[in-house]
DNA sequence: GTCTATACCACGATAGAC
DNA sequence: GTCTATCGTGGTATAGAC
């Protein structure tokens, strides 16, 4: 645990890439472990199952919101910041080629495989609408509009992520999230 | 042709409800045949392989959304025909008791099965945003701007697809679709 | 046209050598 | 700790009897 002998968390990466890819029921373990360049029948040794390997990539996706708020905390007002989030998942709906969405495609996938797997997904949103609410709230909102908003910041976010799989095409992709930061401009609320 | 066993169409209505919940790798022939009360091998005689039957689930969906741009199509002004038509999607959204997201999970799912097949799936999307767009001109809106808005509108509630699956309250997702409705209201644009 | 039996392969998971 | 060999199951797809 001290010195973590890194292949667990190669395996985990590559199973992250595939699962978006891919999807949970289409990935094999042969794959992640040949992705992440580690011996087939190893895989068992750092995950018991399957579905431990799911629960360690979600995880992982947890890690990356943070450090995603945690950039978008730059921000002086909290308008400023949402547009940051918001620059933040337009950066992830245009990465790589292979469009995708890959909060949305875990889910759905996790769902059905267990409930517990599925609640432990959904958390995936669950946070990224706390953090955002707690910016709708420190404009002078009330508990319920801030909660509301960030409900729909995140839920138009999603429905970009999936248009973006349709229309193939950053410009347009860019002036919808632009669409949203001007929604996020018209909030009205006191600094900071 | 003429008078199809309608075995046939036991298969498709099944693989649609069977993809829907579990996918298209997560779903076996064997728990689509069935479903639909048919003997296993039997699935071959109708459909030669598995991306056949998911082409006519895609179908499918096609009659589906025709019927249900129909049925808008009663509204007096293109604001009431969008209406109908978002009540149409939070319908769906709701629908049944396991929450999730039909189109997004079958174009998520079968563009990594086949970049065919993925375009297939897309063209669900592209079916919706024409219709949409077609009231939009109405409102003698230019042709790029319809055309945004259809997407919005499209994008919106594919978001709140998603969101449902995340909250499972009727309550809160009818108030969001709510908004979206405001938001149609307030588009510019003489009368039909 | 309908159904049974089965070929064939890939998957998740395990056992045990090193 | 690491890797190989393999088990058992369940998948798509086919052959062929009725």
């Amino acid at each position: 645990m001290v010195k973590p002998p890194d292949k667990k968390d190669r395996l985990v990466q590559a199973a992250k890439l595939l699962f978006y890819r891919r999807g949970f029921a289409g990935t094999s373990l042969a794959d992640v472990a040949e992705a992440a360049g580690v011996p087939a029948g190893n895989v068992y040794y750092y995950f018991k199952t399957k579905e431990q390997l799911a629960e360690a990539v979600v995880s992982s996706y947890h890690a990356n919101i943070q450090g995603w708020n945690q950039a978008a905390a730059a921000g002086d007002t909290p308008q400023q910041r949402l547009k940051l989030w918001l620059d933040g998942y337009y950066q992830m709906s245009v990465d790589g080629d292979d469009w995708n969405c890959p909060f949305g495609r875990l889910l759905i996938d996790l769902r059905q495989q267990s409930k517990r797997l599925g609640e432990l997904a959904a958390t995936l949103y669950e946070s990224m609408m706390e953090w955002t609410e707690g910016q709708f709230s420190r404009m002078s909102q009330p508990p319920e509009q801030a909660r509301a908003n960030a409900q729909t910041l995140v839920a138009r976010a999603q429905g970009l992520g999936v248009l973006a799989v349709v229309l193939q095409d950053r410009q347009e992709l860019r002036a919808h999230f632009q669409e949203i930061a001007d929604w996020v401009d018209s909030q009205k609320g006191s600094q900071r």
